[in-house]
RNA sequence: GGCCCGUUGGUGAAGCGGUCAACACACAUGCCUUUCACGCAUGCAUUCAUGGGUUCAAAUCCCGUACGGGUCACCA
């Protein structure tokens, strides 16, 4: 019995050719140096930093040579899939800022010509390159049941032998077409197998994009090509996905390294093209233990793109720091070119680290600075967007008094040094609420006073204040001369340095009328500029909050 | 256990054979200041996992050891 005759046998519904698919998936007509990459996760868990990070640099390339990016989603083992599992990456991928060209839309949307973009979808092409793999000897029907590759892995582990399914374990190899055949029509359960034709004792040499020049021996195990249920394993899925969608770069953790030798061989025997790779470093974390290890994609929840996106830390900060992990000269490049869209970066693989730890604390400098970076209008619409997902009340309020709302974000904002207190969107909230009388009148009052305490006092001086020197109307300068005359009058200081070297002859500073009339209105002993809050609040709501006191 | 990758301060790291081992974050102290957040200044690895070798000279090259990580599935 020919290979031919088999493969007719096992595959009698198959007529179509590769040709016929390359032919219907040509070439994309890109400039020279454009990159085709793609970010192919599986439904089976939360996407975390790590995901992030490849997924990141993966749009990244293409976006800045005019490539294409698309989304594929590996959905071949239905056994460890979650539900939701698709909408999941699709949000955290929206979440970061990230867009591709082609892909998965939704679970029930695609886009791109190079479609289906999900494997469990993509049965009919993986069949024609099985039928030619079994025509051409370069894979064969195994027969084998999990209970004999079991025993025969014990055997091979006592025996200290390499472990596998090769040279005369791959028993299944041996077997003579007509035997095939006969328990193909028996009925019985195979999968198909690789006809290695590589030896143990050679090397293979290729160039990782990061690691450099690796060497490995050569792959000569019958791996698995398509499980029992007729759906390929990665392996095999990404020889022909990757071939039919014309990848030129994949990229993905280091722990896909050691499986390069398995790639080269399927490729070289279909004689594709092979697409350059690139093995990022994993993102670690510290667990309870203190021992560094990978983020888990089913422990970790907490490092969770989308808890990330929750407590609102911006896209554009997330990138940005995902960009300092993923190329250790990033911030020198960044604190060159201060003003660059990302963009611009030239990102390079030799300088990509190895295994980098998640650190939060740069994160949240990282973040820091960018808001501060932003324009009121910028960060009031990103606000907006960020609060109608995840704060209802607070978009309530911003949309409803947007004019204000751009003020109150605008304190200490527009000048050389800006304030850099707001890490997250939820930390606007957590430190202006005060501004806004929605929030403030729901609240309750909490009054932080510090040395002065005597109520009376307090009242007395806000009182003497707001009758008899606040002005609205009064610049920065004027203001403060008039919060002088303020604390004359109680016989507090004017100048600090003349509290501090002759306290007795003072009730106090400056400081304290300042913070007697910050708190009065506030309830906060620590605010931004006490004028320009006074100034934005206005003076009904000033009176209001006297009333309170 | 086999096979790979890696090891510079609390963290990310620069360095690629030749001055005191960049820089950033964190931390500490001080200055500035009406509070805070900024900003500024100073401090923080006698040493580059470790042992040996090559060299006039090594964090930088070679070998061994230890440690960390990854991988050896009909998971990706």
């Amino acid at each position: 019995m020919t290979n031919k005759e088999l493969a007719e046998l096992m595959y009698p519904n198959v007529t179509m050719t590769i040709k016929d698919l390359e032919e219907k998936f040509p070439k994309r007509a890109l400039k020279e140096g454009a990159i085709v990459s793609r970010y192919a996760p599986s439904p089976t868990g939360f996407v975390h930093m790590g995901n992030m990070l490849s997924c990141f640099i993966e749009s990244f390339l293409p976006k800045q040579t005019g490539g294409v990016f698309f989304l594929r989603i590996e959905d071949t083992d239905q056994k460890r899939e979650v539900k939701g599992g698709i909408e999941n990456i699709i949000n955290s991928i929206n979440s970061l800022g990230i867009e591709y060209d082609e892909g998965v839309v939704s679970g029930d949307e695609q886009k791109g010509a190079y479609g289906p973009y999900i494997q469990s979808q993509r049965r009919e092409i993986y069949d024609v390159f099985a039928k030619y793999m079994i025509e051409n000897d370069i894979a064969y029907p195994c027969f084998c049941r999990e209970e004999e590759l079991e025993e025969t892995r014990k055997f091979q582990r006592n025996n200290k032998l390499r472990i596998g399914y090769y040279a005369k374990y791959a028993r299944c190899r041996f077997l003579k077409n007509e035997e095939r055949a006969e328990k193909i029509k028996q009925g019985l359960p195979y999968t198909i197998r690789l006809k290695s034709t590589g030896n143990f004792n050679h090397k293979v040499k290729f160039k990782d994009l990061v690691k450099g020049e690796v060497v490995f021996p050569e792959n000569d195990q019958d791996i698995v090509l398509i499980k029992s249920d007729g759906i390929p394993v990665y392996h095999f899925a990404h020889l022909v996905d990757d071939h039919l969608m014309h990848t030129t770069h994949v990229l993905r953790g280091e722990d896909w390294l050691s499986s390069v030798p398995i790639h080269i061989e399927l490729f070289k025997r279909f004689n594709f093209e092979q697409p350059k790779y690139a093995h990022l470093g994993l993102v670690m974390i510290v667990d309870e233990n203190g021992t560094k290890r990978k983020i888990s994609k089913r422990k970790d929840q907490d490092f969770t793109v989308l808890n990330y996106a929750k407590v609102g830390f911006p896209s554009g900060a997330l990138q940005e720091y995902l960009m300092t992990i993923a190329n250790t000269n990033f911030e020198g490049w960044r604190s060159a070119n201060p003003d660059k869209p990302l963009i611009d970066f030239p990102f390079s693989f030799s300088k990509v680290g190895s295994n980098p730890l998640f650190d939060y604390s740069k994160l949240v400098n990282i973040s820091k600075n960018y808001i501060s970076k932003m324009d009121k209008e910028t960060l009031y619409n990103e606000l907006v967007n960020w609060s109608s997902k995840y704060d209802l009340e607070l978009n309530d309020i911003l949309v409803n008094n947007k004019d204000y709302s751009l003020a109150v974000l605008n304190i200490e904002r527009e000048k050389k040094k800006p304030r850099k207190d707001y890490v997250t969107y939820s930390d606007i909230k957590k430190y202006s609420w005060y501004m806004f009388n929605d929030l403030f009148n729901k609240e309750k009052k909490e009054y932080e006073w510090q040395s002065v305490t005597d109520l009376d006092e307090i009242r007395n001086i806000v009182k003497t204040y707001f009758t008899k020197y606040y002005d609205i109307g009064d610049d920065h300068d004027t203001w403060f001369d008039k919060l002088k005359l303020l604390a004359k009058e109680f016989s507090y200081a004017e100048e600090v340095k003349d509290y501090k070297e002759n306290p007795s002859k003072y009730k106090g500073s400056i400081t304290d009328i300042a913070t007697i009339i910050r708190v009065a209105i506030t309830t906060k002993s620590q605010t931004p500029d006490l004028y320009e809050i006074l100034h934005i609040l206005g003076i009904d709501t000033i009176n209001e909050r006297i009333n309170l006191l």
